[in-house]
DNA sequence: GCCATACTATGGCGATCACCATAGAAAGAG
DNA sequence: CTCTTTCTATGGTGATCGCCATAGTATGGC
């Protein structure tokens, strides 16, 4: 018999969004309930497993869609390294500008509260940051990085991205990612030509 | 009269290293209470504000040792940018390590959760990684840096420290430091021979 | 001794927490 | 029609939340 309505991905959607905004602990199943319109009553007939089990199809969701982004930006920007790590910056910042820095990132929140919670979640989190860091590497060895370079690039990008997440949400400006940008993409790229390099010791 | 008890400064602590762990909302007065041992009727003695000026000043002690380490690690490196940076991430990442990865940024957990709950309290955050941010570009301006680019440098240096925490707590293990200062101290600080440049596009 | 201050103890406030038991409505399948 | 499955509604569980009122003890200055 096929589901008859939405309430359940509504449920999901909603959960995601104050957990980016409030933080796993802060969001109440209440409060979940209350904002997606979904029936008080049948949450527990669509996550018989609670609270857990809809933070799990949160990150899943969540996961799925950045990887979709990352993966989006890759093709467009296939074996140019240069081009790629600044489409990121540029996409990501757009994202915390258009919801006036409201969100924060889902996987990071729950990275932070998690670990202290629920062990099977945090996995779930980590396993979702070495997926959406393995496209990344993958699109470095596209532009011709060893496997082991392109893999410490990746990661590196990445951390460098949840750190930028959490600066410009506090200042209310993507400018942290534009320094970001300056400062690794001529580097990361560029053998040669240092606009600045008498400035160095 | 002098204070007779060390119950104010052990709750700050035992707030401070929970509020690491799991989190400001997840952790509650009773067990900050209970844990630090002070006795519980004191408690809105000491702290008339309750919960927010307690996470105050736990933040007020974490950004002074902060910067108090970001300067020492400044005064053994003056001029040099690359042992600076080396140094910051090998200090960063060994704190990680002494810790099993059970702690996480005071100021990046409260940056991800008090947003949507305390102005005053995020404001107080954003202060402390911009001191501590001031800490690091005048280190490089001391290396000859131009102002603009040791912000820029610095901005991103921290952006990167932050995600990195993120990340090795998730990982529990400090390789994501080292594959950032692969990455970033190289090219951070030394304007010619690349060992790889062959593989550049 | 006296009293103000520093501090502790107890108990409970209303609200919210995640969770669930019970019952029933709605609708496609046979 | 009946039966099964999907979904909703209501109301409440015990526990914990941050907060606070009240009362009492301890210890200094004078």
């Amino acid at each position: 018999m096929p589901r008859k309505t939405d309430a359940r991905a509504r449920a999901i959607a909603t959960a995601q969004r104050l957990f980016r905004i409030q933080g796993y602990t802060a969001t109440g199943l209440t409060q979940i309930i209350a904002e997606s319109g979904a029936p008080k009553g049948s949450f527990y007939f669509h996550f018989p497993r609670g609270k857990a089990q809809l933070a799990e199809e949160a990150i899943d969701h969540y996961v799925a869609a950045r990887i979709a982004v990352l993966r989006s930006i890759s093709a467009n920007t296939a074996g140019d390294a240069l081009n790629f790590v600044q489409e990121i910056f540029r996409a990501f910042a757009a994202e915390m500008v258009a919801s006036d820095f409201q969100y924060g990132c889902l996987m990071q929140n729950l990275a932070n509260e998690l670990p202290a919670l629920d062990a099977e979640l945090t996995k779930r989190v980590a396993r979702g940051f070495v997926d959406s860091t393995e496209i990344v590497a993958e699109h470095f060895r596209g532009c011709g990085f060893t496997p082991a370079r392109a893999s410490s690039t990746a990661a590196a990008l990445v951390a460098a991205l949840e750190g930028a997440r959490t600066i410009a949400r506090l200042e209310r400006t993507p400018a942290i990612f534009e320094a970001l940008a300056e400062v690794s993409v001529p580097r990361l790229c560029e053998p040669v030509s240092f606009p600045d390099a008498q400035l160095r010791i």
